[in-house]
RNA sequence: GGUGAUGUAGCUCAGAUGGUCAGAGCGGCGGACUCAUAACCCGCAGGUCGGUGGUUCAAUUCCACCCAUCACCA
């Protein structure tokens, strides 16, 4: 390594502030700081800068809910987040908020850019408004009962029962979470940012950032949809930064987060000696720039962020690095089942170390999910990290100690062997810096394999009863020292403290990459302390029990497959006559109808498409399941379904009534 | 519904331009050892590679469809 440092700035997405870290959040937090740690570990200047994002209504609403303003809760989880984050061993070169002065400065003037440039215009929009608390809501903040299964107390744009998805008008009975009155439609001047004119220079950001194809295939589905403008204003009352030259109009959450990535590393260059914000961001800067960010947030980091950085004369992401999520034991987080773990309730039962071995293990560099499966995770780490890696230097550092004053020779009794564990740093650095994490613990966990075996191969502890082979005591447990010391400078950008340790063991200064393909000899040890102590099942039952909420309540399910006739009468089926049916553009199977279904007509998607030709259809009597919940598609939105039969493609059949039956007849 | 991803041994995951590509680790079983945090070492374990069709001399690997899970639909 010695060709120049590369300069790389890195960021992890910024979390929205309004409730403590949990294991979810971790994932990506110890990715990112294990890529910057091997980064610095090579001696690259690397600088890793993140941030709270503590903007718009939740934050605002939860502030006013608790009585206090949002800048004191607000502060009270980012202190949350800092503390949680130093105790994983994440180490952030910075840690600002989005809420700063620095951020309103970098927002305000980019704002002016656009708006110089011409991408920003206002149009008036409808949405739902409160009368009496005076602000528009988002659709969080209706809620009502599902159309679908009728659960109440559901949110407006989904039901967390069901499933389904909808706008807040849809919801029966819908009211303001704030005031509970009913909302009303009102007319409000919003900002938009041409998005739509971004697509070229876009599709030329994409050609050159190696996004993931997982990533490309995304965004190329969006080209493909085409890309619309964005709303990038909210009214007044909301917590975020006003937007210059109005009363009453504040910049969207999603806007100001982003930039919350240039705020915090200004911030630290005006701290810090020699650290210019130029070079790092004018868009002709040789310095490199990677967002982490999880699967969920692409859309703002590979369209809306790189086309405002562009608009706005910044340089844009050298790449963005996507992950999946995080699932405990094969099933989403749960709080019931008590595998909502925070942050905090892990660290109380278990060691960093442990986590931060388990997410590498499992990390590669695509959006899949990871799965946390707690059995596997103590066996798993027991297994490498205890019973394999730590026990080499567990069972050599006794002889030395002991009967060597903790001298090591001068020489390796097996260069080549350690010839191996020296060259495997090229393909182990590959891993890393590809974030093939997973492929670099498998290769390491495999050398400790090797070193295991070769001291079992030499049986230091026979070699101990003799006096005539005592040097060769000396010789092999200082080829298995070293070959752990490789090891565990190949491992400390995951387990960096256990690294730690380790090091102050091998009595050194410091380590670098490179060191680990140098023999330590002829040098003297430190007394050892075991490093890592093995992970107890019941150590895993408490952290799960504390962080169970509520007793499971039994929900009671019918054991057999059938329902009952009140189940059965939930299904509104209707007689309905089609109007209209006509193709669906950009959709191979689906066509459009439009149903009489008595009262009223309604437009329902049906995938028939291969099937029947849309003319032969109008004038036809199908049956329509009329109290779907509506669900808002590409195309629209489909109000139903109408019944069919047959495995799909051009085997359907439409199910239809006996003469006489009339639009808008119940089905029963 | 559309789009994308995923579905391989009990568990967690590798893998191939289609033909020694059916694998690793853990668990399990048997054996050996006692230096080591009951760690380590040796051996064994037979999963129709989600399902159904198709292409091919040959498919788990290609295609179509289906099912399940996850995400996005701004």
């Amino acid at each position: 390594m010695s060709e120049t440092p590369r300069k790389i700035l890195v960021t992890s997405a910024l979390p929205y502030v309004n409730g403590s870290p949990h294991m979810g959040h971790l994932v990506e937090y110890i990715q990112t700081d294990i890529w910057v740690r091997f980064q610095k570990l090579l001696g690259n200047d690397c600088i890793y800068v993140c941030a709270s994002d503590a903007h718009g209504t939740p934050i605002m609403l939860k502030a006013r809910e608790q009585g206090i303003t949002p800048e004191e809760l607000t502060a009270g989880y980012s202190k949350e987040f800092k503390n949680d984050f130093a105790d994983f061993n994440i180490e952030f070169d910075n840690f600002h908020t989005t809420h700063s002065p620095e951020n309103e400065a970098l927002v305000a003037g980019m704002f002016e850019r656009l708006r110089e440039t011409g991408d920003i215009y206002t149009r008036t929009i409808e949405q739902s408004y409160d009368e009496k608390e005076g602000m528009f809501l988002p659709d969080r903040f209706v809620k009502g009962t599902c159309p679908r299964c009728k659960s109440e107390d559901q949110y407006g744009d989904a039901c967390e029962v069901c499933g389904a998805t909808y706008s807040p008008e849809d919801l029966i009975d819908p009211v303001s979470v704030l005031s509970g009155t009913t909302p009303v439609k009102r007319e409000s001047e919003h900002y938009f940012f041409r998005l739509s004119e971004y697509e070229d220079r876009l599709r030329d950001w994409m050609s050159h950032a190696a996004l993931d194809k997982n990533v490309v295939a995304k965004l190329d589905e969006w080209f493909q949809a085409g890309l619309q403008d964005w709303d990038i204003s909210r009214d007044a009352p909301y917590f975020g930064f006003r937007i210059p030259g109005t009363e009453n109009k504040y910049f969207y959450v999603w806007l100001d987060a982003p930039v919350g990535y240039m705020a915090s590393f200004k911030h630290l260059c005006d701290r810090t000696d020699g650290l210019e914000f130029d070079d790092y961001w004018d868009p002709d800067s040789d310095a490199e720039v990677f967002h982490f960010i999880g699967k969920d947030i692409m859309y703002f980091h590979t369209l809306f962020w790189p086309a405002v950085l562009k608009g706005s004369g910044y340089r844009q992401p050298t790449s963005v690095y996507a992950h999946g999520f995080l699932t405990v034991n094969g099933q989403k987080m749960s709080k019931s089942r008590g595998t909502f773990i925070k942050a905090r309730t892990y660290l109380d039962n278990l060691h960093p170390a442990a986590l931060r071995y388990y997410y590498a293990a499992k990390l590669g560099p695509t959006i899949e999910d990871i799965d946390l499966n707690l059995e596997d995770f103590v066996a798993r780490v027991n297994s490498d990290l205890i019973g394999k890696l730590v026990n080499i230097a567990s069972r050599c550092a006794g002889f030395i100690n002991k009967k060597f004053d903790g001298r090591l020779t001068d020489s390796l009794p097996d260069e080549s062997l350690f010839a191996e564990f020296a060259a495997a740093s090229g393909t182990i650095a590959g891993h890393y810096e590809k974030r093939e994490y997973s492929k670099a613990m498998r290769l390491v966990m495999a050398l400790a394999d090797k070193a295991n075996r070769y001291i079992d191969e030499y049986k230091p502890w026979v070699m101990a009863k003799d006096e005539a082979s005592l040097p060769d005591v000396q010789r092999v447990c200082t080829q298995g020292l070293n070959m752990f010391r490789s090891l565990m400078i190949y491992l400390s950008p995951v387990i960096p403290t256990v690294a730690e340790d380790a090091r102050a063991f091998l009595n050194e200064d410091a380590w670098r990459w490179d060191d680990a393909s140098e023999p330590l000899l002829g040098s003297t040890l430190q007394k050892f302390k075991p490093l890592l102590t093995r992970i107890e099942a019941d150590q895993v039952q408490r952290m799960v029990e504390q962080s169970r909420e509520t007793a499971p309540v039994a929900k009671e399910e019918t054991q057999d497959d059938t329902i009952s006739i009140d189940d059965f009468m939930k299904v509104d089926m209707r007689i309905a006559k089609i109007e209209k049916a006509e193709p669906v553009e950009g959709a191979d199977k689906l066509l459009a109808l439009t149903l009489d279904v008595g009262d009223s007509q309604r437009q329902v998607f049906a995938g028939i498409k291969a099937a029947y030709a849309p003319d032969a259809l109008v004038g036809r009597h199908v049956i329509v399941v009329a109290n779907l919940a509506p669900r808002k598609m590409r195309f629209g939105v489909s109000e139903g379904m109408v019944l069919a039969a047959g495995p799909g493609g051009e085997d359907i059949f439409l199910l239809s009534p006996d003469d006489g039956a009339k639009p808008g007849m119940r089905v029963k």
